[in-house]
DNA sequence: TCTCATTATTTCGATATCTATGTACCTGAG
DNA sequence: CTCAGGTACATAGATATCGAAATAATGAGA
């Protein structure tokens, strides 16, 4: 019924690779299976906090990068991609459910008519006030079953990888 | 034109949370949400190798799994469902994806009608073949940026986190 | 002033994911 | 032998994501 721990998929997984591919080192692809396997479990325990109040995971997050870094006249979209790396249509996908449920709105700019301002409403920002605290400790709670050192070391371990992949091949030629 | 570097993302949104909120603690915020840019870049560095042969991660996962895990007979999307952590229906959809392009095929069983055989063809036995060692080695190159010590230690806390995650709450009440 | 390349955003089309539901089949109590 | 309950898989419907193309407006230069 309940879903394996992965701990034991992942003996489960080096011992298929024994069997079917003796010669290959699987390590990569379980330590890589692994980070994967964090990310999906951190996703769905993030998600409570918002779900409980009717906004999935992408409209709270949307909804909390307006919340820290709009000024009152908002963002545009290509502000929304900058700060979230979701791309441009997504961007109109998150902003038009916000918008549906009054969360968010839309301004022209006058200044450039191709431009557009997306900016909380009183509705999103107080949602945002009132769902913020939970979310803090929610996040707080999960790191909880590291110390302040591991989390630490587990932030620095992650930049330092991702600096790994965002600086790209300079001078390859 | 290129995406922010996620460093310099976190000290903008640090910023950001100081202004609106200085009395809240964004640092959990930021360490998580530096996971979360860690796992995309993952998956985009990672799907390259599959990319480049005509088939997408979603596919190329369930090609792997069935390729290190499956009996000659198959595996049914339940034992599927319990390998990759993908829901019933999605099992579903990328089975369908592989049989369309004649890497997999279903054999229905013959001592329980409702249950399924997946397994892959030859051509999707000789792709994995194929890409399997492009795979490891791009994922080798992707933790290259680590010491095999630091990868160890990611990975060990990486169990850590998730193992806070996966036993849900006991005598709760 | 009239191009024309560039920029900002949205629309389109393909795929992926999930939950809830449907369908067919098995199993065991009576 | 029958049927209620459970199991295995597929389908339906909602949403998310992206890349490419469409739409619309700006701005630089002849």
């Amino acid at each position: 019924m309940a879903p394996p721990l992965t701990s034991d998929l992942l003996k489960r997984i080096r011992q298929d690779w024994a069997q079917t591919q003796p010669d290959l080192n699987p390590s990569p692809m379980l330590a890589l299976l692994l980070l994967g396997r964090l990310q999906s479990a951190l996703i769905r325990q993030i998600g409570t906090t918002d779900q409980s109040a009717g906004i999935n995971p992408a409209g709270w997050d949307l909804l909390l990068t307006l919340y820290r870094s709009a000024p009152p006249a908002g963002l545009t979209p290509t502000q929304l991609t900058d700060l979230t790396a979701i791309s441009g249509p997504s961007i109109t996908n998150r902003v038009d459910r916000l918008v549906q449920k009054g969360l968010a709105e839309r301004q022209a700019s006058e200044s450039d008519r191709r431009s557009v301002r997306v900016r909380l409403t009183p509705a999103g920002r107080a949602l945002g006030e009132e769902l913020l605290p939970r979310h803090i400790e929610n996040e707080a709670r999960i790191l909880a079953a590291l110390t302040p050192a591991e989390t630490q070391q587990l932030e620095h371990l992650a930049l330092k990888l991702l600096t790994g992949l965002e600086a790209p091949a300079k001078r390859q030629g």
